[in-house]
DNA sequence: ATCGGAAGTTAGCGTCCGCTAACCTGGCCG
DNA sequence: CGGCCAGGTTAGCGGACGCTAACTTCCGAT
């Protein structure tokens, strides 16, 4: 089998490789800012030598997007699954999200700036993947905050991520606090999204719980 | 004089119009994947004639981030000083942005995604510009949420701008539903980072005010 | 009536960029 | 030992892009 994503052993395949020194590049100047050359040279090969391992530049970036849309949507699904009831599974959810961006800022940059520069074909593909994991925030945001109709639980999950997709600006912080951080005021805002301007109550917050991830 | 950025009459000039149109299609595209071509004709005139109107490619970057900033700095700045007491400092800040952000979508794409963009000069003077802006913004935070030291409210800032920017992902909800949701979700985010995740109850929430723009 | 400048046009320059072609090389298998 | 192929090299093509040059047109002031 040729390698498809990866080894199995430990180190990195060439084309892993090649992906994340490109994703670094593209989430910092913008795909159409980087060239074939930058990227040969991120990985101390020059130039055409990529076309060995990716059809195109597209090809790149396309891989790259499907993978991090694909990583997103299992984990999420994976952590809602593995939760008893739905409160816990938003404080998963968004644990599992924090993660992701402090973990890899690059790649969360990349997919929030770069989707327009997909071809069409994969730009279908990661549509459809992200709406699923939109999705699953949506379903679990109904089944917790109460008062938060479809529309309003959509748009509050695309505001909670932008929230916490701000994490590549935030260079200050280390990532325990930063984490910590992150989750509360996520969690309290989508807690909000279920408030109506009329006096009726909002949810009583299904407690902030530490929510920082494995400080490694 | 010749016009610099508008007549005082009614009608946008020429360079206003180029610079939304430019604005537009930059947030769509990316600023290399938008040709002088492509804003000529948005406008109806093709090509090199925007040499006309601006010095270079770049230059219409610059000055439409330049004014960006400017706008986000003194109206947060005026909103702050115009404010009897930090609480209503702050829900006037977030409703300030919010508006912004819900007006002119494609402006604040393009500032959150063409920073890296700019020529080293215009750089530093947005930069410098959106520096002042956040420190508004901390400043007010510390004056209102207890318990948050000063890079945690640095940290908090970018995270409820990165909320707030979420809009031009979120056409769904109509202008006054979304401004009221965003409002909400921001002042409970900011509320909450000043949590500590010790037993420390947080600050009692500083009143969610009917943040809704006039929806003309 | 004239003339000057603001605002457009098309042609074309130089450069950069994605990609292909042709060639080299070292390690593994028969 | 011989040959193959994965993975690398440099040279170069073709097209796009930013920008300039040269020329036209329209309008408003003298």
């Amino acid at each position: 089998m040729p390698p498809s994503t990866a080894s199995d052993n430990g180190k990195p395949s060439r084309r892993e490789q090649i992906l994340t020194a490109a994703a670094e590049l593209f989430a910092r100047h913008g795909f159409h800012g980087v060239g074939i050359d930058d990227i040969g040279a991120a990985v101390g090969i020059s130039g055409p030598a990529l076309y060995r391992h990716f059809r195109s530049k597209d090809a790149m970036l396309g891989e790259m997007l499907t993978s991090i849309s694909e990583r997103l949507l299992d984990g999420g699904q994976r952590r809602v699954d593995g939760a008893t009831d739905p409160a816990t599974a938003l404080r998963e959810l968004v644990r599992w999200h924090v993660d992701f961006a402090l973990d890899d800022p690059a790649l969360i940059t990349v997919q929030m700036r770069n989707l327009a520069n997909l071809t069409d074909p994969d730009r279908r593909r990661v549509r459809a993947l992200q709406r699923r994991y939109v999705e699953v925030w949506v379903d679990t945001i109904r089944e917790t905050v109460s008062g938060a109709d479809e529309p309003a639980a959509r748009a509050a999950a695309h505001a909670v991520f932008g929230l916490i997709n701000s994490t590549p600006h935030n260079a200050h912080l280390d990532r325990g606090q930063m984490a910590a951080l992150l989750g509360r005021m996520a969690l309290a805002a989508l807690t909000a999204a279920g408030a109506r301007d009329d006096g009726t109550p909002p949810t009583p917050a299904p407690a902030v719980a530490p929510a920082a991830g494995q400080v490694s």
